[in-house]
DNA sequence: CCGCATCGCGAAATCGGTTTCATGACTGTT
DNA sequence: AACAGTCATGAAACCGATTTCGCGATGCGG
């Protein structure tokens, strides 16, 4: 096998160490901030690493300590998840916080069916010093890797809060009272939901934030006004026409997110009425969508960005030996015209 | 510093070596497909690694080998970059094209400003055996870091071809001939376009799409029905509603991508003005947006996941010595309401 | 001034695959 | 039957950074 001759020769602590006159060793402890080494020598030790252009051969380094400096992000695959703007921008936050340490995300997209998938083979090969989970069908196999010792941080509240698994979330509840108390308190006498798929927590908590606004504006919620969507524009659609149907006095309608939303109007303007002048519209999410679309859609925000670098940052943590708490991000009223 | 034991205790070549009765070299030389060892010692040998449940150990792999059978996908960071579907999608395909083949992508999503930033001083630091580069603002940097023979595939078409980058792309010109060819042949007589923006090649040859229709179907292109964009959602509404205060016989329009095109019936609808009935309207990429407005926009689809697969398969190609030609791929017509 | 603790530092072992090289067995030729 | 040529195989070197271990020097207390 012809081996491929690096065409980049990249200088190793031989080569510092001779140039600065001392042992491997002390390369190594200076280049790695052990203090207990004589001043000179360590200048000494810096000047010849720098201007020898050094770099750390991380496969080295991985082999000698065990640990690799990499961390896998792993997407659970399915078409709907790919073309969602939400995911590339968490990614960018995970990103973003582990180079700041020095840490590489390695990106992996591909179903978690089971315990002995391709990716869970990997997972616990050692090659990563964690996980990150960016969406979970099967959350059992999340599980699985993480009690074989493999540090894990999920994004999205996991159904099974008892497992003491580190997760980061969105407050999808406050958000969503958020949105519904908008409704409410502007106007609108008879506001819906069309709910997320409530299989998902962030699904059922959207949905408990609903009851929750109405209960702390003293209303009572009527159930005829929840329907069952399951994120998609299509069952936003159709489901609104429906609701519309049978409730011809809905003024309000809270969507669980953006797409579901943009759903809702387009079934609004098919029955002839308009957002928001007959019937208010709040998404959730406020991606690009609801800033293009006419009319603009009054939307929750969340800090996705954030959300990605406070896994990355749990991540770390983990890392340092600490056992950080559920993170929970904040989230904002975005204020357009259909609300 | 307490070193963190694994809590996985890895098999090694030692363990299967000892168990199947042969030394590490010809454990090596069956696990890598050497068909030069006598066939029972290689059953042998293929028992105990599956029963001890060996994985390779990458680090020491890559530290003997000088691969590390790791490909860095670098995203150049900028905030409109972060919200595009469309890199999500990319980033799956070159994922899953790569697993495929048992390599990793590493992503990194930071600004690549000069030849001595972080991403770039990364790069040629052996960590990855080569680099795919999903948007360049800065491509003299990628230019450097190619020459230091790192293997290098861009995505999207250079500026400077006479270099001998390797890329792929959609075919721009061609689905951009498409899309003002739909719009001409469908009884629009007064066809604008807004570009995108022009120093992008991609900007650059949808346009040049633009003029090879009318071209072809013997029509004079009018410059003043040309407005330049820069992909972005305000930019097309605004050169709109210009393009239809000085042009009011315009009947359809171009749009260099989707968020343009919504820009694009803002602003028409703003004008008080129909999609389709008063003004055509086509996009370019065909993402959810173009699904999910009202009326759905008639666009230009692009194999995004295909445009991942074929860059990291054409990495795939650099690493086994050869040169790939460049690869461009071919689009569709999307007929949906709004042309 | 002696003994013991402390401190800086280098030699060498180590991590786990890969690969070269030498060896012994075996094949086939004359 | 002797010799060259194959071939499978193992011993050992190697990739580059880390880390243990121990040595010699220094400092301090008695």
């Amino acid at each position: 096998m012809p081996v491929t001759s690096p065409s980049i020769f990249r200088t190793t602590y031989a080569e510092i160490a001779a140039k600065a006159g001392v042992s491997r060793a002390t390369v190594s402890r200076v280049l790695n901030g052990d203090d207990r080494v004589n001043t000179e020598r360590a200048q000494a030790v810096m000047d010849a690493a720098s201007k020898l252009g050094y770099r750390t051969n991380r496969a080295a380094r991985a082999l000698s300590t065990g640990r690799t400096g990499q961390i896998a992000v792993v997407i659970d695959d399915s078409p709907s998840v790919l073309s969602d703007p939400f995911w590339g921008v968490v990614l960018a936050g995970i990103s973003r916080a582990l180079m700041a340490n020095d840490i590489h995300p390695v990106l992996m997209v591909s179903p978690l069916e089971s315990e002995d998938s391709p990716i869970a083979n990997y997972l616990d090969g050692g090659d990563v010093d964690g996980a990150i989970f960016l969406t979970v069908h099967k959350e059992d196999v999340v599980h699985q890797i993480a009690q074989k010792g493999l540090p894990v941080v999920v994004i999205g509240t996991p159904t099974d809060l008892k497992s003491d698994i580190v997760y980061v979330d969105t407050d999808n509840r406050a958000g969503a009272e958020l949105a519904t108390k908008h409704l409410l308190t502007s106007g609108c006498k008879e506001v819906a939901t069309i709910t997320g798929d409530t299989s998902a927590v962030a699904g059922i908590d959207r949905l408990e934030g609903y009851h929750a606004a109405h209960l702390s504006l003293g209303l009572e919620v009527n159930e005829d006004l929840i329907a069952q969507g399951d994120w998609s524009f299509e069952s936003a659609k159709t489901l609104t026409l429906r609701l519309l149907a049978r409730n011809p006095n809905i003024d309000g309608i809270f969507a669980a997110n953006d797409v579901m939303a943009l759903g809702v109007m387009a079934a609004i303007y098919e029955r002839g009425r308009l957002v928001p002048d007959h019937v208010a519209v709040v998404g959730f999410d406020d991606n690009i969508m609801a800033q293009t679309h006419r009319p603009g859609l009054t939307t929750i925000r969340q800090d996705i960005l954030g959300l990605g670098a406070a896994a990355a940052e749990s991540m770390l943590s983990i890392l340092q030996g600490e056992t950080p708490a559920p993170k929970i991000l904040p989230t904002e009223l975005i204020l357009r015209e259909s609300a």
